[in-house]
Parts: structure tokens; sequence; C-alpha cells
DNA sequence: CTGAAAGCGCTTACAG
DNA sequence: CTGAAAGCGCTTACAG
């Protein structure tokens, strides 16, 4: 910068104020300027006016997901940058991969590269650390998933009823044994979603059989091997409810590969790509996940626009797509 | 930090001195340090370290995709993430929409951020501008597209090969009328890969139709309207090479839509999931997509370990899956 | 409207 | 092994 001043004949104060848009300056000094930033390729150091700026604001947002590479959660990316972009708002992405230890370490990193805001999809471990960076003035949102020790901005599909949904759904069409295959409920969406599973049984009487409740420990890995598994048994399930993507995806692979796939009815939670050129088309509780990352940014925003008010929640509906796997009755 | 040094009754040095690990240090005096980091709730500032160390190296990393919430980019972006985390380094990610305008906005904004280093997935637009950048130390790596108008290191695909080889086991199959679903050429996959179909035709001697020719404006909007006109043509195709993921997904939706899914064949480029689930099963040409990732983050890191010599070219292997569309005979 | 000077939070020779 | 001091690239009162 000293040099774009020097080779404009300004002082440093004048370029600053060029380069950074403040109003008064003579418009033959920016053209001065203009013209010495271009011959030296000036670029500015963002970095180093958020050390010196008032505000301390660094136009930079962190976000943390289970994996970015999950289609969900990048789709949830998406809308997030969406939000931040039209703010000139970039943003870090990083995996925990549920790891507690591991989405520390990202936090940690983020916030010493002075974020303005963190959105992270919250593993099972303690966020109470934040706390103190939040009363610093960091703003925070929670996206898929409540944060479990603070206080904090949210916004979540609604889990629960949108399982009972399909669950109630698969009990309409007959089904009484239906299988629960999902993560283990140290996930909050997984445990809300089992609870409407639960609730869905009870509300027709149907007793809960803990030999249809599953949860594979590696979804991409086991999910496929378990559903096989539970089709071999004396008395299979009629029906399955996965109740995430990736699990879904594995399930009707074993299905469609052991022949099942017209006598065993299925409904996934988080809609799948092709899921409706299958035969058959299979019926999925939808999740709004560009949404979730758009509200995620603009409750974000609107605490680094000055709301100091208590935490919100937003809750996006999660509607039911009948497809065809849904609505196979019991074949016994 | 100089409140952790009042507290802790030490020198700002020392407590630099602490906090980056630096060794000659009395451990009692760290200990003091670290229990005043706990008390006050110290954040260590990396950007202002960067701004003074002597190599200005920001541990950050910025990642331009076309759009972060497709699959396949999401998927290069953890292979980034996973060689960049076991360096301490932390990434930025965006997205272009193809958009050599917003392409450069985004650079701009991260190299006012200071990034060490750039892996981009180019547009169609010029990047010369960067030369300068990398003459002052940026580290530059391109992916799944070489750049077209300045030399660099880059991963791709072999695209050509992989849509020849793709084309090619249609003709083995025994088709002659071959339709191209892809991209506009200005793409440089897309360009890659429709030469690749042409040369599998030539090899063939079989003349190019071009009205078999299609390149969907919007894919997810086109391809699927696209696909059904093609096969309401007075001779429609007998076989589709959809050269895109997403246009692979339309052109399916409507082959099975349109009940034809077990007389048209159909080989796509990069592979979709349930591509497996589905009857039948869907013939890809499968990009290693979290490899392209790895492999752009190893190159981007040897030129900030000091390598200095011409640019690099990787390029992967697509091989070809069978799983049953692409091996369907003509049907007249 | 413009410039000289102080200072953001750090790191790093330099002296002790 | 420790500390005082200079300075990284900026922005911002303050004076003119």
């Amino acid at each position: 910068m000293k040099d774009v001043a020097a080779l404009a004949g300004v002082s440093l104060s004048t370029v600053s104020r060029v380069v950074s848009g403040s109003p008064p300056v003579a418009p033959e000094l920016a053209v001065r300027v203009q013209r010495a930033v271009e011959i030296i390729g000036y670029r500015h150091n963002h970095t180093a006016g958020t050390l010196r700026r008032a505000d301390g604001v660094s136009r930079t947002l962190g976000l943390i997901f289970e994996d970015v590479s999950n289609p969900f959660f990048s789709a949830v990316h998406r809308g997030v940058e969406d939000i931040a972009r039209a703010r000139g708002v970039v943003t870090f992405a990083g995996s925990s991969d549920e790891d507690p230890e591991r989405e520390r370490e990202l936090i940690d990193a983020l916030l010493a590269r002075r974020v303005d805001g963190l959105i992270v999809v919250p593993t099972a471990g303690d966020h109470t650390h934040l706390l103190r960076d939040v009363a610093a003035g960091l703003a925070l949102a929670f996206v898929d998933r409540p944060p479990t020790s603070i206080e904090a901005d949210c916004v979540l599909s609604d889990n629960r009823r949108g399982a009972e949904q399909a669950v109630a759904h698969l009990i309409a069409h007959g089904h009484r044994r239906i299988a629960f295959l999902g993560d283990r409920p140290e996930v909050h969406t997984a445990s809300e979603r089992l609870a409407g599973y639960r609730a869905a049984l009870r509300q027709a009487d149907i007793p809960e059989e803990p030999d249809l409740i599953r949860h594979p420990r590696h979804r991409a890995a086991d999910a496929y091997h378990l559903t096989a598994e539970l089709l071999r048994a004396d008395t299979p399930p009629t029906a399955l409810f996965t109740s995430q993507n990736l699990i879904t995806i594995q399930a009707l692979r074993a299905l469609h590969h052991a022949g099942h796939k017209h006598d065993i009815a299925l409904v996934g939670f988080d809609d799948v790509p092709l899921a409706e050129a299958i035969e058959p088309g299979v019926t999925v509780v939808a999740q709004d996940a560009f949404g979730l990352g758009r509200h995620a940014g603009e409750l974000l925003f609107s605490r680094l626009d000055g709301y100091d008010g208590p935490a919100r929640r937003i809750v996006l509906p999660a509607p039911l797509i009948t497809r065809g796997s849904g609505e196979i009755p019991p074949s016994q």
C-alpha cells in the first residue's frame, strides 16, 4: 500500500480511503490511486484492516458440518453461502465427522482466524466453551440439531413429526412389523426420529420390538448388511423406516438385491436423487436443506446486525412425499 | 494477550512464545501463562500473527467450485479438506456458478483474506490476473478442468478417454444412433467428453448427426424435457450418453417415466447414488472425486513446501462400470 | 478534502 | 531463558 501511495504521490490515508471506498476524496486523486493500484498489482489486505478497524469485523464465517461431502450438508452449505454472498461475506467450511474433539479443533482454528460467526451442526460434545466467545461478540447458530449444553439460535427440520408421519403412513397401509434403521440416539436428529417412530407405534397400540430397532455403526458400510440380515430373520419386518439418507441408499440396495423391492415397504428420512426414477419410487420425508442453510444464515446475520434478544428456534416442516415404496401392503 | 501477560506477570514475548509453542521457555512460566490463558479465556489471534510473522503464512486455503452443493464437487471438497486438515490448514469454499465475474469476485475476496493457496474449478473466463499473485508466492492448482489462459498445476479425470470408452461400449452393443447430452463445449470437461464421443463414432465409421448432440441450457430444468423430446422424435436414438451427473439423473427420470428404461440404453459420465439399485442398473464412467481433491491438495502443498518446477498435470483414470443400462441392445 | 501519527494484536531480532 | 522495542499492513481520529 505504501508503494501505491508513493507511486500516486499521495498519503497512505488517501490510498486507504480510495481502496475502502470512504467518501471524502477528490475524483482526480482517486483516479491516480486506482491507476497506481493497477500498475503495482496491489492486493488489499483485508485481514490487516480487520485488525485495525473499529468494529473488528472480518466478513468471514465458519461452517462446521458432519461431513461437507454429504449431499444433505452440502445443500445446507449452499443455502448459507447464498445469504453470506449477498453481504460480501466469505465462508470457511469443515467436517467434524461427528467427533467432538475434531469439532473443537475446527472451532478453535476458525476462531483464531477471527470469523465473525459460526454455524455449526453440533456433535454430541459440550459447547459451553463457546459462551465466552458469544459474550465477546461471536455470532453463533446451530443447524440440523439443537445445541445440548447451551442456549443459541438454531434451525431444525421437524424430525419427530416427520418420522411419526412416515411411520403412521406405513401403519395406515397395514404394517405392524416396522423396522427402524438409524444413527445411535446420541445424535439428536436420530433420537428425535426414533421418538417419532415410537409415538406412531404407540398411537396404533403396536408394541415396540427391540429387535426391529437397529443402529448401523458405519452407515455406508453396515446399513446394507444390517438390512440384509433383517430380511433373512425368521419373522422379518414388512416395512422399513430408514431415518438417514445414506442409510436409505444402502437399505434400498439391499432390498433390490434381495429381490424384495416389491414386497417390503420403505420410507426414508431425507430425499435422495433418483428416488423418483427407481421402481417402485422411494417414499420419503423431505427436508428443505437449502432452507435450513438460508435460515441459519439469516439468524446469524441478524445477530451481527445487533439483535440481542433470546435464542430463537426455527423448525421447518418435513413433509411426506409418496412415490410407491411406502404404499406397499404387508406381504404376510 | 497483554491481559494474559499482566495476569501471569510476564512479558508479551513470553506469552507469545508459550502460545505459539516456541521452545525456549521455562516450564514454570509456561504453566503460569497457560493458567492465565484459561482464566481470561484468551483466544489467539492467528491473523495478527500472520501479519507479523516472517513467512506470512495464514494456514488458510481457498476453494472455488462450480457449486459446493453438487455431490461431485462436495466430494472433491472433502478430498482437499483431508489433505489440508493433516497440516492444520483450514479452507474457505465458494461457488462460481460457472460465472467468470462471480469467480473473480470470490478470488479477490479470498486473496484479500490472504489465503496461502487457491484450488479452483475454473470457469471459461480469463485467469491471467492470477499470474502476479503466483509470482508473489500464491500457490495455485486447478481441478476438474485445466486453466485455459495460464500454466498451472492441475488434476483432471481422463474425460476424453472415459467418454470414448463409454460410447465405444454402446457401439459394441450394436448402437449407431447414440445421443450426446452434455454441457456446452465452453466448459472444458464437456468439450473433452464430446471429443471422446466423436472419436468413438469415427473409429466405428458412424457419421455424426448434429440432431443427436444436445446441450440443455439449465441442467436440472431442461435435461428432462430434452430427453423426452429426443425420445419422441421420428427416428429416436437407441442409446444415450449423458455426460454429467445432474443430466444423467434427469435423463434417467425421463427414460423411466416414458417407459423406455428397458429399450433405450444409457451410459452416464460420473457415478450417481442408487445407480446400482435402479432397474436396470446404471452403467457409468466413474470419476474419483475424492482422489481429484486429494491430488489437488498435494500439488498445492508441494508448492507451499518450496517446489518451484514447471506446472504438473495429473490425469486420473475414469473407468467404465457396467450395471445393465449400457448393455441394452438397440430396439430397432 | 488531505496528511502525519498512533495503534490494532501479534512476532522477532536484539540485548541482557 | 526473558524482556523492551520495532514493525507487519492497515484505519482512524485529529489538525490543517
